[in-house]
DNA sequence: ATAGTTTCTGTAGTGGCTACAGATTCAAGA
DNA sequence: TCTTGAATCTGTAGCCACTACAGAAACTAT
């Protein structure tokens, strides 16, 4: 909205703020090569432009997404090199979301197993809980 | 079953294969404390008997539910102190059980909006991708 | 001039392992 | 007994994606 949040000329501060990405992660993607070398006062201070501020939103969706940086590389130098295409986008989106769900599964059949296990625990407040003791007896073991 | 698996004077690697833990994180859960030092060969070699065993296992077991390695050291300490009620490891699994509901919603609403974006990024094999438009330019942002 | 904020570089810590390197020790066969 | 190969030992460094410092320099406002 504000024009003056747009500026041309962003200390890494300002676009810290604008991006809510934090100063030091600003720096460590510069580190890791995933953010290019900014422009640099006489003092050493980075300046960002227009360009390098949408990178990192798009860096920063991504992150909210659950991309990993090196899924976000990946898409980076699609768009970079120029060979960016639907099919090779959607390849990335596809098995991100297929993990994704996968993960999903694991932690539904976790969530009842530990409501299970809440279930049989909120009974007492004796001394001994079962749950304790399965765990330390083996309850996912059929031979004991 | 066997009752050799089961001996009293396990070798590191005995207890790894039994437990299902491998070596080296044996050795790191004794570093952080979790597991105690187990007793020693004139060589030097760790002999480990039954109850050391049991908290291995059990250590795998809620290491396998998620629990963190802080929380595990909690319940430990709710054993080893004697002072384990169920209310106590009540209050531990039901918390951790929300967390892990919390994960669940987090990663559905991430897979619908993967699921989104990859409908919209199959139709075409053109060099434009309106994926990396949308993350470039700002969707979830009002507004543009 | 001075105070307070921002930025700079570099390094180390987080969790929960995992992977080495290089040295010893063990178990089994000839 | 000797030898070979497997297991174990210690210690350190790497993984991911940051985060948190320390100490110095440079900005901004009064």
């Amino acid at each position: 909205m504000s024009a003056i949040t747009k500026s041309n000329n962003l200390s890494i501060g300002a676009l810290s703020e604008e991006s809510g990405v934090k100063i030091e992660t600003i720096r460590y993607y510069e580190r890791i090569g995933i953010m290019p070398a900014p422009a640099r006062r006489a003092s050493g201070h980075r300046i960002y432009g227009r360009e390098q501020a949408k990178r990192l939103s798009f860096i920063r969706r991504c992150r909210e997404l659950g991309f990993s940086l090196e899924e976000i590389r990946t898409l980076l130098s699609l768009v970079d090199g120029g060979e960016q295409t639907c099919m090779g986008v959607h390849a990335i989106v596809h098995t991100h979301a297929a993990s994704v769900k996968e993960k999903i599964r694991d932690l539904q059949r976790l969530a009842s197993t530990l409501d299970a296990m809440a279930a049989k625990c909120a009974q007492g407040e004796v001394p001994y809980c079962p749950v304790i003791e399965d765990l330390f007896d083996g309850a996912n073991n059929p031979s004991n």
